[in-house]
DNA sequence: CCATGTTTTGACAGTAACCCTCAGTTTCTA
DNA sequence: TAGAAACTGAGGGTTACTGTCAAAACATGG
């Protein structure tokens, strides 16, 4: 999932290019705080001028913000079986994403997550982003089912879902990782069971 | 709901500057778009100093980003009898706030969600406000039943219903009104018989 | 190996949001 | 009515972000 085909050298020195950026800017977020740490900072660190910077992230918030497991995700909610349910497939699919991650992987991860709680500004974005999963799940939900993403039915289990990642998630200490996966499945148990219209 | 007692002469005329500002802000946003319009200008028209902007408003997303409704239906969810389960408190609880709503501010809510939906980085920003009132309503829920806001109960359910809120607001021409009460009622119906975990 | 076109890059300048300080004025309180 | 406290206006400084343009690095056809 990491590797990728080394296509031509400019590609490779583009994806090291990239690398460098984010990796100097985390690490200068995590010494010196993120609003302190200036663009200019990080260009110079990363051996880059201030203009590739934005060549490369629109925005400084875009370096720590951009996720690169949406689409892995999306890819093991379609490889769940037919006759799994909806609410099944979706977190069966997050489960095995998760899983797979390495020791290293997790550990960057929960990196990105400890800037996040830090930092208001950044917290926000990162909410918006995950809602916008929504008409995602809800696409992927549906092409199972030989649906179209607009179908009321499964943007309403997407919905929900996401709705519910980010009420178990606490507000302080947050970091989406292994032993949360059991409160995922108890929240789902008590939504199963309280959601009660009458 | 609107008219508070006048207080001091101060207070009256604070709020006065403070909505000068803001219609001021929304005009100009509708007339040359959100991005066009400096801070400057919307402090020229309202006829303050650009530094009296940032007195009343701590970012110029905020002069429209501000919702006045929140505590509204925390307290109509306070308000419903004792009996009735969570869910339907807060679906009632919205119901009783938006219903009581006078066509102006029905067309004053219209035409800030116009603006959110035009301009990405507020729609952004609406989202994580609107995630944040998880808290919030989790809160109100728990305490009705003698429970505190860390309670999973509640802040599954919360999060439920706000994700479901976000997954049927359509993505492009959305503005929460009247007709989108019956949606939201059908979206209910659909996760109580679909959220099935197997 | 070289000539071609495309992509990436860095320098520079400009705009606008945001923050701070310092007077001067207005409003509240005793 | 005097002093305290808050509000206001002006100006300056920092930084994120955008645009242009020429030079350098790379890919490709002969």
């Amino acid at each position: 999932m990491t590797s990728s085909l080394p296509a031509g050298l400019r590609e490779r020195k583009k994806a090291k290019t990239r690398l460098a950026i984010r990796e100097h800017a985390m690490r200068l977020f995590e010494e010196q705080g993120y609003a302190a740490t200036t663009v200019d900072q990080i260009a110079e660190a990363a051996e880059v001028s201030p203009s590739t910077f934005f060549r490369y992230f629109p925005t400084k918030e875009d370096v720590i913000l951009i996720d690169d497991y949406d689409p892995v995700i999306v890819e093991a909610i379609r490889d769940q079986p037919a006759g799994v349910p909806p609410v099944t497939a979706l977190l069966e699919g997050m489960r095995s994403v998760f899983l797979a991650l390495t020791e290293e992987e997790w550990a960057s991860e929960r990196r990105r997550q400890r800037i996040f709680q830090a930092v208001p500004e950044l917290r926000a974005r990162a909410m918006s982003q995950t809602v916008m999963a929504i008409d995602m799940l809800a696409g992927t939900l549906a092409e199972r089912d030989g649906r179209t993403g607009d179908d009321l039915t499964y943007r309403v289990i997407a919905g929900a879902m996401v709705g519910v990642v980010m009420a178990i998630t606490p507000p302080g200490t947050a970091t989406f990782e292994e032993g949360d996966f059991r409160r995922l499945e108890e929240a789902l148990h008590i939504l199963e069971e309280n959601f009660r219209l009458r």
